[in-house]
DNA sequence: ATGGTTGCCAAGCAA
């Protein structure tokens, strides 16, 4: 049995309970990593997810906005819940558990997504976009000979020409201007973390986890981008048999705009 | 160039 991961932001836990439960049901991850669950933690639905077979649930939520969410199927414990930018937002979860006789450190984001005008001057909401990636570099990604880490999430940045359906028409269009891509890109290598989607998927392949709710029909105009990501150590990715992007997932009955990526490593 | 949709929670704000 390999060790699975997921991604999903689901733009509220409650609204969308049906899908998860979907999702867990038909796919089985080990651990499920959530963004915006957009639940304060008295209201988090605990009960229907450990009778899907995920006791194990960690949250930092918030009233109304944001927060992050990971449930699992084994033990699995809490690390600490992190602020960014002196700003109190629900934005990160890391938690340590054990697969395949490693101590893995698994790091649950949610990036902000920056507001729409690419100018930290004017923009608040940019420029905590630009500082919350700037102090993501003090998370690296560490191992050891039994130790490795994970970092997941909505990181609401598409880096590469081909994470968004018109690399051209989106250079001024915030997740993907170049000062988010390059500052994204510096920070992930100089962590020493591997993005696991793109080790198996070409980067002149396009590849999208999210598509705007405002388009008439997202699959015929597939104008989406690449928003979501699962990284992990370099002595991890040695072991990563696959990725599955659920772009059905985008189709369902009231769907989130995202859908989840999975990662599958060779680990028991 | 503009407006297009969704969710929170009950008016805009954020995405």
């Amino acid at each position: 049995m390999p060790f699975t991961i997921a991604t999903w932001n689901i733009n509220s836990i409650r609204l969308r309970l049906p899908i998860v439960e979907r999702v867990l049901r038909e796919r089985q991850p080990d651990v499920l990593c959530l963004q915006e669950t957009k639940c304060i933690d008295e209201l988090f639905p605990f009960e229907p997810l450990a009778a899907a077979g995920y006791p194990h649930v960690l949250i930092n939520g918030q009233k109304g906005y944001h927060g992050v969410a990971t449930i699992s199927r084994r033990p699995i414990a809490l690390l600490e819940t992190r602020q960014f930018c002196g700003i109190a937002d629900s934005r990160h979860l890391s938690a340590r558990l054990s697969a395949g006789g490693l101590d893995i450190l698994l790091h649950n984001f949610y990036v902000p997504a920056g507001g729409d005008e690419p100018d930290p001057e004017i923009n608040p909401k940019f420029r905590h976009k630009l500082g919350f990636v700037d102090e993501m570099r003090a998370i690296p990604a560490t191992s050891g000979d039994s130790a490795a880490s994970i970092l997941v999430g909505d990181l609401n940045i598409a880096p590469l020409e081909h994470d968004v359906w018109s690399h051209k028409q989106l250079l001024k269009v915030v997740s993907h201007t170049p000062v988010e891509t390059e500052s994204f890109e510096a920070m992930r290598l100089g962590g020493n973390w591997v993005d696991l989607m793109r080790q198996l998927v070409p980067a002149d392949e396009k590849l999208y986890t999210w598509w705007s709710y405002r388009a008439r029909d997202w699959a015929a105009s597939d104008r989406g981008r690449r928003l979501d990501h699962i990284w992990s150590s370099a002595n991890l990715s040695g072991r990563l048999t696959g990725i599955d992007v659920l772009r059905e997932a985008r189709g369902w009955e009231r769907p989130s705009d995202h859908v989840p990526v999975i990662a599958r490593f060779d680990l028991d």
